[in-house]
DNA sequence: GAGAACTGGTTGCTTTTGAAACCAGTTCTC
DNA sequence: GAGAACTGGTTTCAAAAGCAACCAGTTCTC
C-alpha cells in the first residue's frame, strides 16, 4: 500500500511520544521522591518563578486547565506549601505565591531537576540546545496562527 | 529570587506544551469531522503503514499502553474498521489489519492530515526540518540510554 | 443605576486513563 | 512431560481530566 504518511517522519506523533517519555521519566523525581502530582509540580515551578500570581495566570503559564490549577492550589495548600491572599482590585480572585515551606520544598527539587535535564540535553552542542528551542518557537508560533478548523472554517458566516 | 530553572527554557515544559497543542489542533480533524478517537487514529494510522500486526506490536510502535490498543480496536472492530484473525503461531496473539471500510476512511483522513501538518511545518525550511527530526531522535536515544531513578539506582544491590 | 453579559474560581459528574489482577496459552526447566 | 515462569490480551477498579453548571463578583449598556 503507498502512503505518504509515516510514523518516524511525522511530527505529531514524534513530539508527542518525546513529550510523553520526558514527562514520565522526569515525574518520577519528584512524585516518587517529593510527594508531589504533575500538576502541583507545575504549580509550584511558576510560582517559584514569578512570585506573586492569580490562579489564571497559572493556568495560562502552564496551559493547565484552571480546574486542575485548582485542585493543584488546594492541595498545595492544604500541604502548607502556598499561600493565598485576596487581590484588592478584584476581590474574586486571589492572590498566590509559595510559602516558606513551598520555596524550601523548590529549592530541594530543582536541582534535582535540572541535573537530569542536562542529562538529557548532554548529546546536545549548545548551538544545537538554542535551534531546538528556536525550533519549538517557531512551531508554536505557528500553530497560534494556523485557523481552528482548516478547510471548515468558511462554512457560513458567525 | 534566584533560579536557574525558567519555563521557557525548560525542555520538559516545552516539550508538553507543544505536544499538547499539536495533540488538539490535529485531533479536531479526525474527532470531529470522522469520529474517531486520538486512539482508534493511532492504530488506524499504524495498521495502515504496517498492513498486518499484533496488537503487541501496535502498542510498541505507538507507545500505546496495551490497554488502550485493546479498547481502541474493540470498538474500531465493533464499527467495522478492522478485521482480527488468528495467529497460527501463537493462538493467544491475534493479527490485526484494516477491512476495506477501515482502509477506505484511511485513505479520507490522510490528505487532511499531512495537508494540516505541512501547514504546520510551513515556516520550517527543508533543512530545518531535518534538524528538528534529527534532534527529536537523538533526544530520544538519550531518554532510552538515562537510568530510570538518577541518583537512586545504586542504593543496595539487586 | 439596574439589568445583561462576562469572568475568576470551585464543585459535581461523566469520561478517560493506567495499574494491577486476571485468563488462556506458551516456553522454560528439571 | 509436569510444574514454574512468562507473555498476549482483556477486564476491573481507582485515580485523573475535562465539561458543564454554578457562585460571586465585575463590567458593559442603555
Amino acid at each position: 500500500m503507498h502512503h505518504a504518511l509515516s510514523l518516524t517522519r511525522f511530527l505529531p506523533y514524534r513530539c508527542n511520544a518525546l513529550a510523553r517519555k520526558i514527562s514520565v521519566s522526569l515525574s518520577r523525581i519528584y512524585t516518587e521522591r517529593f510527594g508531589i502530582t504533575v500538576a502541583e509540580w507545575r504549580v509550584l515551578v511558576t510560582l517559584a518563578e514569578y512570585g506573586e500570581l492569580q490562579a489564571k495566570r497559572v493556568s495560562e503559564l502552564t496551559n493547565m486547565d484552571k480546574v486542575q490549577v485548582s485542585r493543584a492550589v488546594a492541595a498545595m495548600q492544604g500541604r502548607g506549601l502556598l499561600q493565598r491572599r485576596p487581590c484588592e482590585r478584584d476581590s474574586r480572585a486571589a492572590l498566590l505565591c509559595l510559602s516558606a515551606d513551598g520555596a524550601e520544598l523548590y529549592r530541594r527539587i530543582e536541582p534535582e531537576v535540572l541535573a537530569w535535564e542536562q542529562s538529557l540535553l548532554a548529546p546536545l552542542a549548545p548551538a544545537e540546545r538554542d535551534t531546538l528551542f528556536a525550533l519549538i518557537d517557531k512551531l508554536e508560533l505557528q500553530l497560534a496562527a494556523m485557523p481552528e478548523t482548516p478547510a471548515l472554517d468558511n462554512r457560513d458566516a458567525p
